[in-house]
DNA sequence: CGTTTTTGACCGGCGC
DNA sequence: GCGCCGGTCAAAAACG
């Protein structure tokens, strides 16, 4: 197995893009960060470290056990499941649906803390040649589906398209691309008091309808970016049916703009965001604007909060917690595998703006975000 | 005041 | 063509 990692760079508009391309999962230690180049590495960075990495065979490896996929059958959907390896590293994730049609998108998941995460096989080789990299996806956790549902019946594509049992047996009205994933609901983290717990995450987001949906006891809450006026990207969040304790996240369109643009609403900001234990819940101001920060300076900050996380992550990887870590039950309620989005909020140097002394180290330990 | 959530009404796609 | 269903609209209320 070798994955690779490219580096964050700065693109041509000076905001921050998360680059990482590979076959599918992409792994890296941080610490092998080549901290004198803030672009592509020289070499490529094969994952796990030979320190970790057992030099047996996979299948003897502890770690490649790890690896192995987890295909879960939700809601007619095809979830894949990703877990906490053994080492904590910082996992940037592409899965990359071309649709022939012009219709392919690309998303992105940066995971940090988790350790590398067995490829999944949705992006092929092929697929890797082209797609601007677009704005982190309302960052997400854990599974993933794709839906490329325009492509269902296109073979011209060059990228391996994906699709559900549920989108196999059910026509879309329209040719959107749609992403599902599925993550574990927020007890009270995110949510409101009373309310659904709805995960957060940088994009903003606002309500514009609910329904319920036959056969689910379970209302669907439907959002639409309110980050950027005219941004169509749009989610909709509804508990599964089959186990009440999942949020199931459908994602369509895309962010048309980098990064929220105006959170700076008190009222209204304040009544969708009201648990302070969230990670984003504290930002009453505008983010700072990102572009301002020099690559340098990024750099480093960066650099720290990988250090930290590999430092937390390395500790807990000697945790002889393997078999745990496979129950179902906990894959999802490791902390350490954050939300994209709280990634680049960390990278977006917005924490770090606050005083050192108010925030500690607690602003920038990532797994002390959720809590 | 500006933004959000709530919620009933409306619209359009889809199956029969 | 009709009815069901899901997605969206928009007015009112809520919030700081």
């Amino acid at each position: 197995m070798r994955d690779y990692i490219w580096q964050r760079m700065e693109n041509d508009q000076g905001e921050l893009a998360d680059v990482v391309r590979a076959g599918g999962w992409v792994g890296a230690s941080s610490t092998a960060f080549p901290a004198s180049d803030w672009q592509l590495p020289s070499e490529p960075v094969v994952f796990p470290p030979a320190s970790i990495k057992d030099s047996s065979s996979d299948l003897g490896d502890p770690f490649m056990k790890l690896c192995d996929p987890l295909i879960d059958e939700l809601s007619g959907i095809e979830f894949f499941k990703s877990r906490e390896t053994m080492a904590g590293q910082v996992n940037m994730v592409i899965k990359e649906s071309d649709c022939g049609d012009g219709g392919g998108f690309i998303s992105q998941k940066l995971l940090m803390g988790g350790g590398i995460k067995k490829p999944f096989d949705i992006t092929s080789p092929e697929a890797d040649k082209s797609s601007p990299l677009s704005p982190v996806m309302a960052g997400e956790m854990m599974k993933v589906s794709s839906g490329a549902v325009g492509c269902l019946g296109d073979d011209g594509g060059g990228g391996q398209q994906i699709s559900s049992s549920l989108e196999q047996g059910v026509k879309r009205r329209k040719n959107e691309a749609k992403k599902v994933v599925c993550i574990p609901a927020p007890a009270a983290a995110c949510g409101r008091p009373g309310g659904e717990a709805v995960p957060c995450d940088l994009w903003a987001w606002r309500k514009y309808g609910q329904k319920p949906i036959k056969g689910s006891p379970h209302p669907r809450g439907y959002y639409r970016c309110s980050s950027s006026k005219g941004c169509s990207a749009r989610k909709q969040v509804e508990r599964s049916r089959t186990d009440p304790d999942m949020l199931v996240i459908t994602y369509t369109y895309e962010h048309n703009h980098p990064w929220p643009t105006q959170r700076n609403a008190l009222a209204g900001f304040a009544r969708s965001q009201t648990s302070k234990n969230c990670s984003t819940r504290n930002l009453k101001e505008e983010p700072k604007d990102t572009t301002r920060c020099s690559a340098a300076s990024v750099k480093q900050e960066v650099k720290e909060v990988v250090d930290k996380v590999n430092d937390q992550a390395f500790y807990r990887s000697r945790e002889p917690l393997i078999s745990e870590q496979y129950h179902p039950d906990n894959f999802f309620t490791d902390m350490s595998v954050l939300e994209a989005d709280t990634v680049n909020l960390i990278f977006s140097k917005e924490l770090t703006e606050t005083k050192p002394e108010e925030n500690g180290d607690k602003a920038l330990d990532p797994f002390n975000m959720f809590y």
